[in-house]
DNA sequence: CCGACGCATTTTGCATACAAAGATACGGTG
DNA sequence: CACCGTATCTTTGTATGCAAAATGCGTCGG
């Protein structure tokens, strides 16, 4: 019968994507410190599995940059450096508005719903003061864009890059206000606006508008920090 | 002593390194085929390591869309979809045109001199025929283009697109002609004949050119091939 | 009191071992 | 001869074991 395909009992592994998402998810809540080091066997005893699945999901978080050894022992969440910190902000401006552009033109009804309802959520966790929900929200807003727009690469790239951010946020100690959040997500609702009303130009205006603000407000936490040395694998 | 860092003695893992590098050329070499399964204990055995580091490297691979499993049984290189290889070049188009004109205005002349020396060996690679060497050499290119606009994500984007659609061509069994090769070359030296006439318009006007081009020429390739289900992770 | 040396501890990196899940081959049966 | 069931074989996914390296600490000497 060719119409079903094999059933695909996918038997990827299983503990090394779940450790690799749980420890996303700790990162990104901003759970573990700058300072506070990610230890293997930690990992494995709190989800109950052995260090070999931790490790491979550490490689991988690793190579996309949220995790870096220091000093050749530990890994630590990565913090941005001033450069790395300006070019993912000029890289979001120079995707997200072609994102944005093509997702005004081709989202569709459910799309626009889900977009509305992760405004929906960052809003409630802006009430509440979760900034690290806030934020997952705002990722989410941003990747259903990317979606709509239908590039995947892209889209991808945009993700990892406000999870860089939004990281290097988490772990600067810094918190944001419930009225930043709330203004933040109102830039969200504008741009939001203008994909429904298939407007794309006025879309990709907004969103560069949005990144800029961002971007300035983030500029201030860097006033103080030297610029440590970046050491990436090409 | 502060202007001398700790030794930094790095004991990152070297063998997970050397296999991650080994894997990565050769698939981009073309040395395995889209029907050739890549058997951890081989590569293991051709590099004298244990399967540990070798998973790990691919690992990697895996999540960075060189590899992916197939039937949950064996990893082979990923063939592009329809879909993904239109996505591939419209972010190439997004992307390539910033970083082009950057490196116009800030490129060195040391910059330049490395990105000469790669079209050089694109056009030995031409001559003899050697395809692998010839788009390895084209990636340098674009990859010495990124670092001189200076951004490090977006130069790691674009690199990763290219092995990506590179690694496509190679597996798809087509064979680029010299003619072909040295025209594709030719176009590369115009974009930095603009680098170096600091002419950012027209630098971002003939990568653009450029990147079309490739795309007509490669689409052929898509004629008979239906779209096969894509199963990315998010 | 400060510094240096050495030991113990921690933590990683790699190898090996083992079990389970498909795949393949083969033989039996209708 | 075709088809189904079984047994074997391959290959992966996970666990465990072990050695090396770096860190921290304690102790000793100045």
């Amino acid at each position: 019968m060719q119409q079903l395909r094999p059933l695909n009992v996918r038997r990827v592994p299983r503990f090394r994507e779940a450790a690799y998402r749980a420890i996303k998810e700790a990162i990104l809540d901003g759970r573990f410190g700058p300072a506070h080091p990610i230890i293997e066997e930690d990992v494995a005893e709190a989800l109950q599995i052995s260090r070999t699945p931790v490790r491979e999901a550490l490689a991988i978080l690793q190579h996309e940059g949220l995790l870096a050894p220091r000093n050749g022992r530990g890994l630590y969440v990565r913090t941005l450096t001033r450069d790395e910190f300006v070019s993912m902000f000029a890289a979001n401006e120079v995707v997200e508005p072609y994102l944005v552009r093509r997702a005004a033109l081709r989202a569709d009804e459910s799309q626009i719903e889900e977009m509305r309802d992760a405004l929906d959520r960052a809003e409630r966790c802006a009430e509440s003061g979760d900034m690290a929900g806030f934020l997952r929200a705002g990722r989410d807003f941003h990747r259903l864009v990317g979606q709509a727009c239908g590039n995947t690469p892209l889209t991808r790239f945009i993700t990892q890059n406000e999870e860089r951010t939004d990281l290097y946020l988490m772990s600067s100690g810094q918190t944001l206000g419930p009225e930043r959040m709330r203004a933040s997500n109102e830039e969200h609702r504008e741009i939001l606006d203008a994909i429904l009303r298939r407007d794309p130009d006025e879309a990709a205006r907004l969103v560069i508008a949005h990144s800029q603000l961002i971007r300035r407000r983030l500029s201030e936490l860097f006033e103080d920090r030297p610029a440590t040395p970046e050491d990436e694998r090409p």
